[in-house]
DNA sequence: AATATATTCAGACTATAGTCCGTGGATTAA
DNA sequence: TTAATCCACGGACTATAGTCTGAATATATT
């Protein structure tokens, strides 16, 4: 549940930043192929993992739990 | 960093919660030493991870990941 | 002092986060 | 058609999240 809505936001906003899966990755220095996995819901980041990610989304971490918690409860 | 941090907003949140490591762990479904390794700063929880244990220290995962934000920046 | 409760720490373990390298399919541009 | 970009997917791998058992050490409480 968690982590599958957490890939959706995830994927929501990497396209709201017109980044590739590849930039994405670049910037988090993660790797090309997890950053899929985990759009796909078939990884669970940890919470540094979280922090990078929002960092080169351009959100604060909590923001990008909160987007997750928002469509979790609707 | 984050994790050494997560690890210090943990352990106050539990004793605001009258909790021993033990029953947050009960009621987390996580394992006792698992607790004392993340507020040592020894492990660093997943997604899933911190909302459950969001939801047994009574708020929200938003605003657990917001408290590490705030130590963080200060 | 003694007993009970809470936490730390060690070691060995299983499950999974995260990497690396490549391939194939879809889409768009030259 | 060819080349380039993007993404899904596989497999094999390393690092670490999370479990389990038990013992040692604090920290009250009586």
């Amino acid at each position: 549940m968690v982590v599958e809505v957490f890939g959706k936001v995830l994927r929501e906003l990497r396209e709201t930043n017109k980044l590739s899966q590849e930039k994405l990755a670049e910037y988090c220095e993660l790797d090309r192929t997890y950053i899929s996995l985990l759009e796909r819901g078939l990884r669970q980041p940890t919470i540094t993992t979280i922090f990078k990610l929002a960092k080169a989304l351009n959100v604060s971490p909590s923001r990008l739990i909160e987007k997750v918690e928002i469509q979790i409860n609707s």
